[in-house]
DNA sequence: GTGGTCTAGACCACC
DNA sequence: GTGGTCTAGACCACA
């Protein structure tokens, strides 16, 4: 895994859980994996694992048994989309949006920049 | 001026910079305000303005004469555009449109946003 | 058995354990469920509740015979007591008076949620 | 400081902070010493120290300003009395009750203790 | 000066 | 085996 400078690792391993998540590669009351295979998994050390793992525990998308591992949430998914779609509806849209304006970028402009984008992924 | 918690503060005066520049309210070769008058402005220590100055001068929007004051470079309005634009296509937009798919949000639930957005505005 | 992720679970069974000797349910001499049964009711690994068997037998409230399995001790009911009272009274009851103190909490306050307590259970 | 051996200690600190704003040493809005001036205080690593004030600062007890330091919130206090009075009703009270029950301590014995410890302490 | 992140490594409780 | 806590020390961004 290749980390990007802009952003802590263990929030960036956060987001990580939450694309598996989502893409339902992990499932709710699944075992996910430990603290230690992650930490080698992405070549960190496993304090750094540590934080995503807790990080992830306090805002309910996960569960801990003692001693077995860490299981996503019943509601996990569900958990996921609250918080990302959050994030997303009251933070980066209405960025996105003044900059848009600002830099005089139309609608159009975007829906093209999708649809190539879209395009390129096949 | 209120900060936002996730962005470093200068980065946040040098955002207000660019749309203060973007809206043409701030020309080419127009003095722009002094440190002082900036830091006491937004509130906040005049090393943390003056950060965002050093900032904008590294970019060549601004430039400065010695015992005079900053001023907007005379291409200033076209670099603004170029960095904003080159971030927003390179950055801003890919991580979207990521996110939307994750998200299952789709194209017109994004115009629909759009438009709401524009009509409140007003 | 629902668990309490405060305190191990090995020391939720041995209250579990004590509960059921003040309770007069296992008397003095009497054969208690074997580690396996234990494990089985309450859904825990062998292991765990094998802590929990050799935590009361440090303790004096069962003991065990070789092939048999273990018993409630002669004086065990008292054991217990004596065990919980001193623990109650030098441990819970100084903490809980000092947060009735930082809390404003009246022990006439405490007095009604007894009795309110108690009726509900009636 | 002195700490306990039942409880990790950067809780011991949150419950340290605690106090300090229940007693209104630390009052709404008022700097707090900084990371390494407690760790200094209580003698732990500033690692320690940074983990409580994290803690306290996701209950939304204390906020940070970057490059300054921590800052009990505007609405500490009732923060702190909301937490710990859920905590004392919702988990030691139920737990003391039942336990006297068990035990045979009545509410009488249980008011003499307390006017006892209230008479010790003058 | 402030806090934030990360590593390395140790020790422990628990299952 | 699992995770949790703590220390020591380094480096960095920010005000």
């Amino acid at each position: 895994m290749d980390f990007d400078n802009s952003k802590p690792i263990y929030l960036q391993i956060v987001d990580f859980f939450y694309e598996k998540i989502l893409e339902e590669e992990w499932k709710p009351n699944e075992r996910i994996p430990s603290v230690r295979e992650v930490a080698m998994m992405v070549e960190v050390n496993p304090n750094t694992a540590i934080r995503a793992f807790t990080h992830l525990q306090e805002l309910e998308v996960i569960y801990n048994k003692r001693g077995i591992g860490y299981f996503v949430a019943e509601d996990g998914l569900e958990a996921v989309l609250r918080i990302k779609r959050k994030a997303f509806l009251e933070q980066t849209l209405p960025d996105v949006f003044k900059q848009m304006n600002l830099l005089n970028i139309s609608l159009e402009a975007l829906e093209e920049a999708y649809k190539r984008m879209n395009d390129e992924k096949k």
